[in-house]
DNA sequence: CGTAAAATTGACGCTAATCAAGGTCCGTGG
DNA sequence: CCACGGACCTTGATTAGCGTCAATTTTACG
C-alpha cells in the first residue's frame, strides 16, 4: 500500500499517469512498491539487470555513464514526476548508466513483468511512457547535436540554460541552478574537462553573466548566454 | 486495404507487431496506409508538425538534422522493420529531423489519432514501441558517450563498426558496409568534417584494415577496427 | 565527353586537452 | 572552536588534436 505521504496533488502532475482516474491511479500504485533512497546511493548501477522501474516522487537523481576508459559522462538530472528505467527496464536491457540520489529520493518502483502487466491493462499507461520517453529522447538528439556540432563555450553555455529550465529557481539577482553543480560535473555533461569550464565561468563571472559560489551557480544574464550559446 | 506487396514473412520480423497474431496485424495495418517514397523524396522534413507515423517495409532511410548555423548531423539510417516517427508522433512534437528516402522505400503510415486509438485497443503495440524506442535510445546514448569522451579517430571507427552490424554484407574480401556512404555522410554521424575522415580511411586503406571504392567501404579487418576504437 | 559531386592531400592556425602548482571551501574529529 | 584532510576550484604554460582553406584528382552520370 502506498503510504500518505504521496499526496494526490503530486500524482495529479505525474506525467505517468495522466487521463487515468484516481481510481486507476491506486490500482496501478498498489501493483509498485515504495522505495526510499539516501544522498549518495543509487537507484541502480550501470550494467546490472534492468528488472525494476521507478517513478520519482520526492528528490533529485544523477544519471551518469562510465565508459571502458574510466571517464565518466554526466546524461542527466530527474526530477520528481520523471521516470527511471522505463525504456530499459521494458526492453530487457542491462541498465545503461547508473542513477544516484543527490538526496533523499522517495519513488514508486514496480517490477518489470508486473508494469508490462499493468500497461496491457490500462494502455493510457504505455502511451504515457511513450510521451515521456519521446521528451527524453528529443532532449538527447538535441545535446547529441550540441556536442557534434558546437564549441565547448557554447555547448557549456546551453548546458546551464538547460539547467535554468530544469532547476531554475528565481532569486532576486537572477535564476539560480538549484543542484548542487561542480565543474566537474558541468564538464561531463558537456563533453569537456573542468579546467575549460573553470575558465569559462570565471570570465562570465568577470563579465557578470553568470555569479558563483561553491556548486552552485545563478544566472544574472540569460540573454548574454543564449547569445553566447548561438555562436556569432 | 494493404497490398499483396506486403506478405507476412515480412511483417512477422517486423517488431512492431510481435506478441499479436495475424488477424490482429490485418487490423492494424487496414487503420493505416500504403506510402512509396522516392529516392531523394522525404517521408518528412524537421519542423514540420509530426501527425504521421511510419513502420519502413523496404528500402533503406537517412535521418538527418540541420542546426541553425547550417550544419547536418547524420542521425542514422534504418532499415526494413524499423520505426519513423514513432515517439515524436505520439508526443505532439514537431519532428525533430527530417527523413530521407535513400532508394525507393514502402512503408505504412497512420495518423497520429488513429495509432493510439490502436494502441489503446491493442496494448501490446504500445509496448512493442516502447521496445523500439528503448533500442534507438540506448544507441543514441552510446553515440553521445562517444562524441563526449573519445577522439575523432575512435569514433569513425566506432561508426564503422555499427554500419557494419547495421548494414554488413559478407563478401569475399570482408564485409561490405551495404548503403552509400560518403566521406561527409561518415562526419556528420562522428561530429567531425570530412578531411578527417578522408585522411583515416586512406590510412586504414594503406595499412589493410579496410577497402574504400566510392561511397563503399569494406571491411577487411574488423578486430583492428575495434582497437582502433577502444584507444589503446 | 563534359560537368558536378566526391575524395585526396598538404599547410596553417586555432581550439581545447593536459599538466603543474597553488588556493579555497567544507565537514569531521580532536 | 580550531586544525586538518579531502574535495573543489583557479590559473598559467605547453602541446596535441582538430578544423579550415586551398589546390588537385578521381568518379559518376547525363
Amino acid at each position: 500500500m502506498i503510504p500518505d505521504v504521496i499526496d494526490n496533488d503530486s500524482l495529479a502532475q505525474c506525467m505517468l499517469l495522466r487521463k487515468l482516474s484516481p481510481t486507476e491511479w491506486q490500482a496501478i500504485l498498489s501493483g509498485g512498491r515504495e522505495h526510499r533512497v539516501l544522498p549518495g546511493e543509487y537507484f541502480f548501477h550501470q550494467g546490472e539487470e534492468s528488472n525494476q522501474l521507478y517513478i520519482l516522487l520526492a528528490g533529485q537523481v544523477k544519471l551518469t555513464q562510465v565508459t571502458e576508459a574510466g571517464n565518466q559522462v554526466v546524461i542527466g538530472y530527474l526530477r520528481p514526476g520523471d521516470g527511471l528505467g522505463i525504456v530499459v527496464a521494458l526492453s530487457n536491457m542491462l541498465y545503461p548508466l547508473s542513477a544516484e540520489a543527490m538526496e533523499l529520493c522517495l519513488a514508486v518502483g514496480w517490477a518489470r513483468d508486473d508494469m508490462k502487466a499493468l500497461m496491457l491493462h490500462y494502455p493510457q499507461l504505455a502511451l504515457n511512457s511513450l510521451e515521456m520517453v519521446g521528451e527524453r529522447f528529443a532532449e538527447l538528439q538535441e545535446r547529441f547535436r550540441d556536442l557534434a556540432t558546437r564549441r565547448v563555450e557554447q555547448r557549456v553555455a546551453r548546458a546551464l540554460l538547460r539547467l535554468v529550465r530544469q532547476f531554475g529557481k528565481r532569486v532576486a539577482e537572477g535564476v539560480l541552478i538549484d543542484i548542487p553543480l561542480s565543474r566537474q560535473s558541468l564538464a561531463e555533461m558537456t563533453g569537456t574537462n573542468l579546467y575549460q569550464v573553470s575558465r569559462l565561468v570565471s570570465r562570465w563571472e568577470k563579465e557578470g553573466v553568470v555569479q558563483s559560489e561553491h556548486q552552485r551557480i545563478t544566472i544574472l544574464k540569460a540573454h548574454e548566454l543564449v547569445i553566447l550559446g548561438e555562436d556569432l
